[in-house]
Parts: structure tokens; C-alpha cells; sequence
RNA sequence: GGCGGCGUAGCUCAGUUGGUUAGAGCAUGGGAUUCAUAAGCCCAGGGUCGGUGGUUCGAAUCCACCCGCCGCUACCA
């Protein structure tokens, strides 16, 4: 009886392209899913770009879209880098559809039924220019511990430090650049306490890893709090139903995501998502990382039971990507979106290498540069390609391409390799693929040594069919070993199933033997990694920092004319400004730019050349009140000498505006 | 700070409920070959299992403390 299951990946965030510390996810995810397939099971894989969110709305303003396009275009990236590595969705939707907004509100309003939603008056920092609400990690200011400047509103990079926003030293707003102001307003909360037995109960039947369940039993332990879970207009996100301006938390449409995913996809497929989620048929898992267990271990079951759906069977969290044993970093290049990556090296690569590194842990797995190309080049290239490349091409060129029957030694070696296959179901099945990868790479070293020991390119001189026999063997141990590769390197697979002639392979057909079969001519599977387009594709990687860098510069609200250094207030009241009427205005002979102006600034005149001739006309100007510098150091110039400034705004030419005071100031008045 | 996880050869990792001289692959050195994507085969060197102390006939494995790295710490997503 075939499996039937429903597997998700967590929902990658609309706000930024998809990197290779995303890919170990949805890799780790795809190779199961592949791997469930190849057994048979009726498995599908669900996910969703995560739309929602203070981060996508702002990004959309700075960026001058909606935040709409802004979802749009990330998802048709995600969706090529996605496709670009082999991921292979069932369906990958989006949150901010139709079908989540009815689960969301049909969720909220089971849990309010329930009287697991409460209200409670918080204070949260306002942007007033903006007219928002700003997270925490939108307020920036100087550390209230260490003082280091320009830390997040909630912690501080530098010491270590957690405190409330309130206590940053000189809090600014990174939206406008003004200090924020706290504002009290109403939030709707889900008390995930109601939930507390039933989610030990769901921890109890095996819901996470025993490392996970230690982590939980410390925030059980702490003693579960209220849940905040509606935000404040403006806000990317559904409507809270019956509520002016509250919208739904991002998180809380997220984990609902995987639900509308699946509805969408059901309703295209003619199944009733009711009976596929709520029927019990199927299984449901999450592969998720281990910083977001809290929202996939606690709330999203909670608000299931609340709403009285069922829950997943089963969280799979693992750790994160480090890059040459540190944190992947920007500066250095390695950073690496999926499609640099791309542009760069075979995908089949990262596949590989990352199932010969992960297993069921919720440890950090790491992509060591050299290591990735050694083992790519030898186990890969050098084991595993390298036996079909040493035996294939022999048996079409001098044999006729034609598979002959196979003699005991050769039934012995398909015996070993066909013996461990329930040991190689078992470590894909536990997610353990580092195990299944080695146990791989070992059967392909017997492989090779049979082909040592047998020496055809000898043989083939004076025995062909013996040669045969031997290349049946060796072909066929090929084939077992592509079955046990496919979940990891499918296109790889569908090379060796091209050039054996046979149909898509599956775990079924581990026992079966190809004899007096017709090969085609091979097709290089796979070519070597070289170390220079690794470093090509880490030193785009730090271009394509600088660039962002540039370019998010060029985003914030910049002058045309840079500000000057800060000036005191005795600086600026050096400056002394009046009120002055124009009294006379007339041309300069010789002069395109300049008018001549006699300032009448209520009892003393001033001569003053202004550069305002492009912009304004003499006759134009007599009479009207400006504003002008009159302490101004007189000057010389060649038609005379200017007794002041008068204040003007814009570029010059013809773009120039004059100050002039609201109605009733008088002529001579200061400025302050 | 509190809590969780991790620390095993130059590198990346295995080490089942504590049991004989601690393993693999890669890298390094040597050898015999040449069918193959300079691949494959044979041999060798290399580790006081993060540190200290303890439990035990016996500890990489269990306990305590310490050091280092990563993460979480609930209004960033």
C-alpha cells in the first residue's frame, strides 16, 4: 500500500532573492520528497512565497512599486532559482491569495469562538512622518549597555545586550530618520496557553527531533505567554474581520500558507482538500530550520487545535549553512544567491555534496570550499561517473553496444550492491543522506575494484564475450547505483536511463537485471568542478554586495546638495536675515545672470546683485517682500559692489524661487 | 546573563545501549597499471577524541566544572 503524504518547505520570505543557505532546505526537502516518489508513495511538495509584513511594504515604497509588483517579480525569481536546482514543487503559491485570507479568517474566528483570542492595550514606537507603526528592528540608536552607536531597537550587535526600544539612547526611525514616539494601541492576542496539554500531547507522539523537544521543554518550562498577533495599519496583510485597521500578523498567515497551497493545488487537481488535510490518509510533514521551530512547534499546532484541524505528523528542523566554517558573509563573498551560484557551476554539485553532509541533526552543516570540490571530483566524478565512463563506451564501441548475461561473479557483486538497500531506504527515510551518500560512494569503490580485478581493456584483446560478461556486470551495478543516486542527482539519472536504454528507474527495480539489452552511445554525465569558477563565483558574489550597497545608498531620500556640517545656534544667528522690499530692480549691462536690486530693509537700503536674471524680471520683482542676508560682508564685484544676499531655493538658471514672507511681516524684521 | 546544540586525524565527517591496538573519504608520501572525465587499484604516515576532575575492571561514549563556536531569548521575519 503506497504512502500518501504532504510535505512542505518553510515559505521563503518575498523580501530577497533565495541564497545557498535556502538550498539546504529545499534541497534536503526535494531529495526527500524524490526519494518518496522514487518508492513508490503518492507524495507531494507544497510551498509558498511568505508575502506579508512591515519588511515587503516598506521595501515596495523605497523601491517606488506596490507592494504587489514587489511579490510578483520575487516570486518568478524564486520560482527560476528554484526550478534552476532541480526543486521540483507539486505547487508553489503565495500568501497573499484568496484562499489563505478565508483560512486565515476562518482560523481566527475558531480560536475567538474558542475565547482564545483576548485583547490587551500595548505601547509600541510610531513613526509620525511616516504614519507607522515601527518594529523594533526599524528603530535604531546607541546601545544603553556598551553606547556603541546604531544598534536595533531590541539588541545590541556589539555587547550582547536585550532592552526595550525605549531605553536606546537617541532612537531614531530607520524609515524617516525622526525619533519615533510611543503610542499606545489595542492588540489581539491568542492566549497559547488554552493549548498547553494539547500540545504535549502532539510532543509526546514524536512531533519533533529529541534535541528539538529539549528546546521546547525550556519554553514550557518558562511557561507559555500570549501570542501578539495582529498589527496595526498601515500594514501588508490580511484584515482582521470586525476590526477597523488590524491586520493579521505576518506569522500568522504564514504556517496557514502551507494550508491555502494545498487547497489551491487540490482545487486544480479535483481533490477535496478537506478530506486530503483533515482525513487522516495522508501524512504531513514540515521541513523547516531551526529559527523559526518556535512558530512551527508551538503556534501553528496551536492554532490548528484551536480551530479544531488537524495537525502535521511530524517537524523536521535542521540547522543552518556555514561557508569555510564561518557565518556566510557578504564582505567575503559568500554570501551566494542561487543564481550566481548558477552562473557559475552545475547544480548536481550542491545537490551532492549537501546530501553527503546532511543528516537528522539540528546541527550547522558546512560547505567548505576545497572540500566541496575534492569530493565532488572524486566521489562523484571520479567513482561514480568515472564507472560507467570506463565501462560503457568499451561495450558500444568493440561490443555493439550489447548487454550479455551475467555469470556468477557478476550476480555476486549485484548482490552486494542490491543488499544494501534497505539500508539506503532507511537513511534517506531518517533524513540521514550523509549515511546513505557514504554507503553509495563504498559500493562504487567494490565496483571499481571488480573492475580492476576483471581488467577488460586486457581481455577485450582475446576473449569478447568473457569482456561482456564483465561489462554487463559493471553496467548493471551502474544501473543499481543511479536507483540509489536518483532522489539526489535526478538529472543525472535520466542521463544513465538515456544511455541504458531503459525507463525511469525506481526502487522497484534494484532486483531486476538488464541482460541481452541495447545500450546507446554515453553521454558525459557530469563534468569536474574547477576550483577558478568557484573563486569566479566569489568574487561576483562580492560585487554584487558592493553593488546593493550602491544601490541602497542611491534608495535613501537623498539631497541634490549634500547637508553641511552641523551648525550651532550661534553659528546660524551670525547669519542675520531680514525682511527687505524691493524698491528698484533693474538689468546689469554686460551681465546675462545678474539683476541689481536696491533692497529697502525699513529705513536703510542695500545695493545687492542677485543671479536671479534667468528666473525673474526687474518689473516683476519691485515691490515684492524677500528675504535677504544683510550682514553680509560687502563684496566687489565688477559692476559694483553687492551690500547682501537675497534667499532664493533650487538649482540655479531658470529653476530659481525667491523667499517671500506670509502677508503682514514689514520690511526690516529679522529672521530667526 | 539564561537556555539549547556542537567541539574526534591537515580538511569534511562516522563512531550503535561505555568493551579488545579509535574509523572512512579527501589531502600528503611511495608503488604497480592505463579501459576511463590526469579517473581507477595497492601500501604507508598522521589523532593524549576541546580542557580538568570524577564514576567504572574499563570512558570518545556517563557525571561535574571550565574553554571555544553556533543558535534561541517570545513585537525581525
Amino acid at each position: 500500500m503506497p504512502r500518501k503524504m504532504l510535505v512542505t518547505s518553510a515559505l521563503p520570505y518575498a523580501n530577497g532573492p533565495i541564497h545557498i543557505g535556502h538550498l539546504v532546505e529545499y534541497l534536503q526537502t526535494d531529495i526527500w520528497v524524490r526519494f518518496q516518489k522514487a518508492m513508490g508513495n503518492d507524495c507531494r511538495y507544497f510551498c509558498a512565497d511568505d508575502t506579508h509584513g512591515t519588511p515587503i511594504m516598506i521595501r515596495a515604497k523605497s523601491e517606488g512599486i506596490t507592494p504587489e509588483e514587489l511579490i510578483g517579480r520575487m516570486q518568478e525569481e524564486h520560482t527560476r532559482d528554484f526550478a534552476g536546482f532541480g526543486i521540483e514543487f507539486d505547487n508553489f503559491y503565495t500568501t497573499h491569495s484568496d484562499e489563505n485570507r478565508q483560512f486565515s479568517e476562518m482560523i481566527y474566528s475558531r480560536a475567538k469562538e474558542k475565547g482564545s483570542i483576548v485583547k490587551k492595550q500595548i505601547q509600541q514606537s510610531y513613526d509620525e512622518q511616516e504614519k507607522m507603526w515601527l518594529p523594533d528592528r526599524y528603530i535604531k540608536g546607541t546601545c544603553p549597555r556598551c553606547k556603541s552607536p546604531d544598534q536595533y531597537g531590541d539588541s545590541c550587535d556589539s555587547c550582547g545586550a536585550h532592552y526595550q526600544t525605549t531605553e536606546l539612547i537617541d532612537p531614531v526611525s530607520t524609515v524617516s530618520g525622526n525619533p519615533p514616539v510611543l503610542r499606545e494601541s489595542t492588540h489581539h492576542f491568542f492566549r497559547l496557553s488554552d493549548y498547553e496539554d494539547a500540545l504535549k500531547e502532539l510532543f509526546s507522539q514524536g512531533y519533533v527531533q529529541d534535541s528539538v523537544q529539549n528546546k521546547l521543554d525550556e519554553w514550557f518550562d518558562a511557561g507559555l505567554k500570549d501570542w501578539d498577533i495582529s498589527r496595526d495599519g498601515p500594514y501588508f496583510g490580511f484584515k482582521i474581520p470586525g476590526e477597523e485597521d488590524k491586520y493579521f500578523y505576518v506569522w500568522v498567515d504564514a504556517p496557514i500558507g502551507y494550508m491555502a497551497s494545498i487547497k489551491n493545488y487540490c482545487d486544480k487537481h479535483g481533490l477535496d482538500f478537506d478530506q486530503v488535510w483533515n482525513g487522516g490518509e495522508y501524512e504531513i510533514y514540515h521541513f523547516i530550520g531551526k529559527d523559526i521551530m518556535y512558530f512551527h512547534a508551538l503556534f501553528w499546532p496551536a492554532l490548528l487545535f484551536s480551530a479544531n484541524l488537524r495537525t502535521p505528523d511530524k517537524l523536521f528542523v535542521h540547522g543552518f549553512l556555514t561557508v569555510n566554517g564561518q557565518k556566510m558573509s557578504k564582505t567575503k563573498g559568500t554570501f551566494i544567491m542561487a543564481s550566481t551560484y548558477l552562473k557559475h557551476l552545475d547544480p548536481q554539485c550542491l545537490r551532492y555534496y549537501y546530501a553527503s553532509k546532511l543528516n537528522a541533526d539540528v546541527g550547522d552543516i558546512d560547505l567548505s570550499f576545497e572540500d566541496f570540490v575534492n569530493r565532488v571530483n572524486s566521489d562523484l566524478v571520479g567513482k561514480l561517473a568515472n564507472l560507467a565512463s570506463r565501462s560503457g563506451p568499451m561495450l558500444t564501441k568493440k561490443l555493439d553496444g550489447m548487454l550479455g548475461t551475467l555469470d556468477a561473479e557478476g550476480k555476486a557483486l549485484l548482490d552486494e550492491l542490491t543488499g544494501a538497500k534497505q539500508e539506503i531506504i532507511e537513511g534517506y527515510e531518517s533524513l540521514n543522506y550523509a549515511a546513505a551518500i557514504r554507503r553509495i560512494a563504498a559500493l562504487a569503490d567494490v565496483c571499481n575494484k571488480y573492475v580492476e580485478n576483471h581488467q577488460p581493456w586486457t581481455t577485450i584483446k582475446t576473449d569478447a564475450e568473457g569482456t561482456r560478461t564483465t561489462l554487463t556486470a559493471i553496467l548493471n551495478a551502474v544501473k543499481v547505483l543511479t536507483i540509489y543516486l536518483k532522489p539526489v542527482l535526478p538529472e543525472f539519472a535520466a542521463k544513465i536511463e538515456q544511455f541504458l536504454s531503459i525507463n525511469p528507474l525506481t526502487f522497484a527495480d534494484v532486483q531486476s537485471t538488464l541482460e541481452n539489452h541495447k545500450i546507446n552511445d554515453f553521454v558525459r554525465l557530469i563534468e569536474r568542478i574547477e576550483k577558478e569558477k568557484v573563486e569566479a563565483m566569489v568574487e561576483e558574489s562580492k560585487e554584487q554586495t558592493l553593488s546593493q550597497q550602491t544601490e541602497e545608498a542611491e534608495m535613501q531620500p537623498k539631497l541634490a546638495e549634500p547637508l553641511e556640517p552641523e551648525c550651532t545656534f550661534e553659528d546660524f544667528m551670525k547669519a542675520d536675515l531680514r525682511i527687505a522690499r524691493v524698491a528698484a530692480a533693474s538689468a546689469v549691462e554686460g551681465a546675462d545672470k545678474l539683476l541689481q536690486l536696491e533692497l529697502d530693509l525699513g529705513g536703510i537700503t542695500k545695493n545687492v546683485f542677485a543671479g536671479i536674471a534667468k528666473a525673474y524680471k526687474p518689473e516683476d520683482l519691485v515691490g515684492r517682500l524677500v528675504m535677504c542676508v544683510a550682514n553680509l560682508k560687502p563684496r566687489k564685484m565688477r559692476f559694483g559692489i553687492s551690500e547682501g544676499m537675497v534667499c532664493a531655493a533650487g538649482p540655479g538658471g531658470e529653476e530659481i524661487f525667491l523667499l517671500s514672507p506670509d502677508s503682514g511681516a514689514q520690511p526690516g524684521q529679522r529672521v530667526h
